[in-house]
DNA sequence: GCCAACGTTGGC
DNA sequence: GCCAACGTTGGC
């Protein structure tokens, strides 16, 4: 099993719009790296609920992949935000994943506290600048941020 | 293949 | 709302 840290703004989508559906198609990523992140998951793994452009921003809970990657459907709908005419179809840029809700934290992990976690000095969220909406966490720092937001 | 212009992300 | 950082685009 692997884990995972995912990025939403709360605006647009929340942990508790999650709890509310159970499960939903992680759609939207248009990102190469993400994209190759969502294409490398697997049923079962666990991610990190991160929620950005709020204050504070943080880790709220914890989702997990509940399908094989499979093409985003919204690349191909000229309706959506997320349409993309120069996908092709049969070679289709942008994967995605459903996810299920799992749990919220008792205690939000802002960011401001990862970056005080000895052990998440080198993850991705906490460096500046940095965009990537998916990003793959390391046990060490899943058990870290974990204790942090189960035992305050 | 370079790089300026542009659009987007996300902390602040 | 601002703007730095970053990825993408397209003219050359």
């Amino acid at each position: 099993m692997s884990f995972w840290l995912m990025k939403s703004e709360p605006d647009t989508f929340s942990l508790d719009d999650l709890e509310r559906l159970g499960t939903t198609p992680w759609d939207g990523v248009r990102n190469y790296q993400a994209r190759n992140f969502l294409r490398s998951m697997k049923p079962g793994d666990r991610a990190f609920f991160y929620h950005s452009r709020v204050e504070p921003p943080g880790v709220v809970g914890v989702c997990r992949v509940c399908s094989r990657p499979r093409p985003d459907p919204s690349q191909f709908d000229p309706e959506s935000p997320y349409h993309d005419p120069r996908s092709p179809r049969d070679n289709p840029r942008w994967w995605l994943v459903d996810v299920a809700f799992v749990r919220r934290f008792p205690h939000q992990v802002s960011l401001d506290e990862l970056r005080g976690l000895p052990a998440c000095k080198e993850m991705a969220v906490t460096r500046t600048g940095n965009r990537l909406s998916v990003t793959p966490v390391s046990e060490r720092e899943w058990r870290s941020i974990y204790t942090r937001a189960t035992r305050p």
